[in-house]
DNA sequence: GTCTATAAGACGATAGAC
DNA sequence: GTCTATCGTCTTATAGAC
């Protein structure tokens, strides 16, 4: 059994958060315990409290590494090239997020919580700077509509644990076609499955 | 002061049912308190429990009521007409479920929840369910694959509460006009605010 | 049909040592 | 930088009365 490394609190900070995207992700704000995430990390509970606060601002900390690692991604995709080009690119982008483990879901959690005090406000100005970006590079109002709701849509697949199901279910294998006609493989190949805590 | 009526078992399902989904929807599955839904049902938390066993019981009763009302919407909407008549009939009703306090949120944590050993399952087929109606009324693929996200990000725009921003923030006003071209006014008039408890 | 009282457990956060 | 111990609070579910 290897003996733990003393880290800079920087570097801890860092792991920690990764945790908390894929805990926070899977079980949601509420459901998520601070000692989850410490397990997750392999720290004590009361450190994690103590490198962030408290557990709000751990979540809070997690969306917005969430949100850095999103438009990352689509800095990559965007750039020169048709309309359409640029937008397959993004969906691509944002598909292949799912090594993140949890990020997805971290961020239809963070859009649930609409009526929170504190959360409520930046989630808000999270999807409205979505919004805005894709605006800015030019997408037509009717394009970004259809593009924010597909990626909704991959969320909510992504949260609900579908992949498995497209095996076995044809009406399951019918919605991942529909869905993904290019990347439907990329799709069922980085899915989190059923059986995964997180 | 009303002194409270004695109701029929029945009666009183129904009235802390329409009360869980409410709240449910605007706190989640874990972020709910028995006594919160007691509360807005006007009953004592343990009669919540006596009447539906578990919190994991009463959610799945909720789920299963909400979508009953949403099939029932969608039945209404469906019948003779071009493919185009009855989609836009269909977002039509979808849209007048936010009479429903709730409704929308719940099935979006519902959806959240897919690595629930019970709730998972669950909301897993009714997600399918609603896919294979829309593919039994003839949707192509693509159009029920479109109409279905169109529904993920009414629900998000809905979870986040951003109907108020809509008349402050230039963003959201133009996020609204893309997302509604039509029904606009009449998402703006049945939206949740963010004070609204629920 | 409905309530009050309460047991049993889980959780976030603090204190303080090393 | 990191841990152990622990307090106080909240929450689900049960017991039992009316």
């Amino acid at each position: 059994m290897a003996s733990k490394k003393r880290l800079s609190s920087d570097e801890r900070r860092a792991l920690i958060l990764t945790a908390a995207i894929a805990v926070f992700g899977a079980k949601g704000y509420v459901g998520t315990t601070t000692d989850d995430i410490a397990r997750a990390a392999d720290v004590s509970q009361p450190y994690v409290v103590r490198l962030f606060g408290t557990k709000e601002q751990l979540f809070l900390a997690a969306l917005d590494e969430t949100l850095r690692l999103l438009f990352e991604a689509f800095e990559r995709g965007a750039g020169a090239g048709l309309d359409d080009e640029i937008e397959a690119r993004m969906g691509h982008e944002y598909i292949g997020l799912l090594t993140v483990r949890g990020l997805h879901q971290t961020l239809s959690h963070a859009f649930l919580l609409g009526s929170h005090p504190v959360i409520g406000p930046r989630a808000r100005d999270g999807f409205a700077r979505v919004w805005a970006y894709l605006r800015d590079l030019g997408f037509p109002a009717e394009r970004a509509q259809a593009f924010l709701a597909q990626g909704m849509m991959l969320n909510t697949m992504i949260g609900l644990r579908l992949a498995d199901a497209a095996e076995v279910d044809p009406r399951i294998t019918d919605l991942f076609a529909a869905c993904f006609p290019t990347e439907k493989a990329t799709v069922l190949a980085l899915a989190p499955r059923v059986d995964e805590p997180w």
